[in-house]
DNA sequence: GATGAATGAGCGTTCATTCAT
DNA sequence: TATGAATGAACGCTCATTCAT
């Protein structure tokens, strides 16, 4: 179960005996090994990504790819290692290019620019990729993704509203507020979400904590931080 | 696996021995309607958070509730049901209490502050429910997750290093930044994937007005933000 | 499993306790049995009649019939004593019919007549209870009486046919044929597959036989028969 | 029950053993694909026929056509297709032969003979593909069939009866007539019953008519109806 | 007397996976 | 080499039937 799908990706080609008399009955003319494999990788990237790992059938993909099921097991071991191909690409490909363009010479600001510049170019060149990496799209319909979108939903619904009545106070261009709001709202609460998450794998801090670095994170900012500013709860609070 | 929903049954159980009278062979327990949902409901709640919708079958679940499959049935009509059933119960917790916390009276900062808390008090109270809006727990230690947790992983990574340098060269406390830096980066790699996802269903926007968007929300701050406080990039960039 | 659903039919009322102070709780006031059983019967046989025995659930009927499904089983003892129960209505009343209007005295051929006469009746004022004994409505949809059907159909289309082109032969008024050629069609198959049906079970006889027996009676008529005359085959057929 | 699926597969078993080799546990035969689809259409249009489409599960067709489920569905797609396929095959021959044996060029009686003697003569070859189109055999001691044989028989028995006593009032041999009257009522019966069915599908036309088409069609019968000949209710009926 | 609550058993269907060729 | 043919195992769901009250 271990490394199937790489350790095949080898230059060795097939065997060395030449073309058979009955070749040419399937109709697929001896296409090398790594064509193949990225013609597969292809499907199963497209079909995972429009409906998700549940949804799709490797009698599905093996049909969609032109070639038989026994292939794909071969070239991928098994449905998880053929998942795992298309993700491990995928993932390859974004974290290359971040590293690419966020060389320590540049300022610190410029370079979380540049990255996230990077990471939206990804998105729009590798659609299918991302969703891989994270879906929601059409996939998570039915009741699945329900939960979460309603959760995300409410709460940036408050942020949204939050973040307009204060630009308002301040006197900000309301229009203006209101176009940056949801999108925002919806960073936000993705950010109070991931870093949930990032807790749950490190219990021991206490939930305050959680919510100071968000402030300070979110409310002041990372150049703020950086800068040595900081948010504290008024007294009262 | 403690027994959690048979031995709520009170203690007038009529089949003489203890909670595990072989499931409810002859001797049925009889629970009114309301409390064998919530039963229901605990246990489903708890396998679906632990592994995920799809690695939990029906037959489990009613095992584990001490009941015969066709009583899930007879109470939430599917699996689907059962799923929207709990997940509805934990998103409703949630919403109630953040709306609760944050009235428009406090200032905004205050009121977001207040929202944060609430949202990790709930965490830390719900547990299971929390995992099953935001699945990224044990569950998706199969194939799926791992997706998504490299590539974090990755993000966070080039994120941490960078905010860590920033803060070195700030003169910083390396140390607080150290510990600092690694949730931080976690938190805003899920704000640019939130973005990310809002943003695939908002295609028509430009993408570098998402990066900046993110640059005044994580850089400058929402503090700053609302102060009219703007993050441009360098002409250079 | 025997006689469950008549040995209850008796005069016997319920019992002597009177009426209990609960008993207004479920809201039906004490029916008797008789009317009770009449109840369940009558959306029984509807149900079944409609959509046939294994399309209708006992939780239907038990509704339909506004009782608890113990209630029914009480009762009939179980579904198919049910069935029984409805069936066993539907014919009493079509062959207690039957004898009653063919009385020695009449000629024969009004004998016939007066019976036939009595079907159709019956068909037109039980349709339910002809449906349940013959079924071929809606319920028969989907695949099962597409093999009768077909059959059926290819069988009349042929006969039909013969019938119009032989009445015309004749000088018969071809639009009269037409019209009475379809029904006599269908009668006439009908008549096949009964006789083979009953051939069936006496599998002993040549098929000759059979077929002799159809043409003096369908081609010849019952009334040829009982004068005497006979069809029979030409020596080189 | 005597192994005909499997042991029709041919001498050229690899499992060494006799034909009952676990079912197929491990050294699946490999049949051509036409071969075993003729295989489980023979297997599953004998249990259809033998007890009724409900009573034959997939899993029982599966094992006794000596395969498992999923090849019963990859063949068949569903338990509905895989009926229909037999039913069809049913109809296909009794069609086919009838059309052939009844050319325009003979005359109406003979080719009504000749398309009964081709019914009588596939009811003898295909004892199990008639079962199937008008199942009236064992298949239906359930409960179901009940209802219209003890109506059948009690129909039938009322005119057994009718055509006896006119044999004998005409003086017709007693014997004979005993011998022929039960299956030509069960015939007439079922004309009765057939041209009933077709009403319930015309029910604008009046009952009188079709009770008058019969007498004609059974009394008179067809060749009288030819030839102008006309049974009318005499005045006082 | 009548019911709400409960279940054992089974059904049709699908899927990831693997021989035998 | 690449495949057609095959399967074990499980899943979601339903139904006739029956206790315990």
């Amino acid at each position: 179960m271990a490394g199937t799908s790489t350790s095949a990706t080898g230059p060795e080609t097939p065997s060395g005996g030449s073309v058979r008399g009955r070749g040419a009955g399937t109709g697929r003319p001896k296409v090398p090994r790594r064509v193949r494999e990225r013609e597969m990788l292809d499907v199963a990237g497209r079909l995972f990504a429009e409906r998700g790992y549940h949804a799709v059938s490797m009698d599905e993909i093996a049909h969609a790819a032109g070639v038989s099921k026994p292939m794909v097991y071969a070239y991928f071991g098994s449905k998880e290692g053929l998942f795992l191909a298309c993700v491990e690409r995928a993932t390859g490909r974004l974290i290359a290019t971040l590293q690419e363009v966020t060389p320590r010479t540049l300022p610190h600001d410029v370079r979380v620019w540049r990255g996230l510049l990077a990471v939206f170019e990804f998105i729009e060149e590798h659609r299918e990729a991302w969703a891989l990496l994270y879906p929601h799209g059409p996939q998570s319909a039915g009741p699945f993704a329900q939960g979460a979108a309603r959760a995300n939903a409410a709460m940036a619904g408050v942020l949204t509203e939050l973040i307009r009545e204060a630009a308002e106070d301040e006197g900000i261009d309301p229009l203006l507020a209101a176009e940056a709001s949801e999108p925002i709202a919806h960073a936000f609460v993705a950010a109070v979400v991931g870093l949930g998450s990032w807790w749950t794998r490190h219990p021991e801090e206490p939930k305050e904590l959680q919510a100071l670095r968000l402030m300070n994170f979110a409310w002041i900012g990372l150049g703020g931080l950086v800068d040595g500013r900081l948010w504290l709860p008024p007294p009262e609070a």
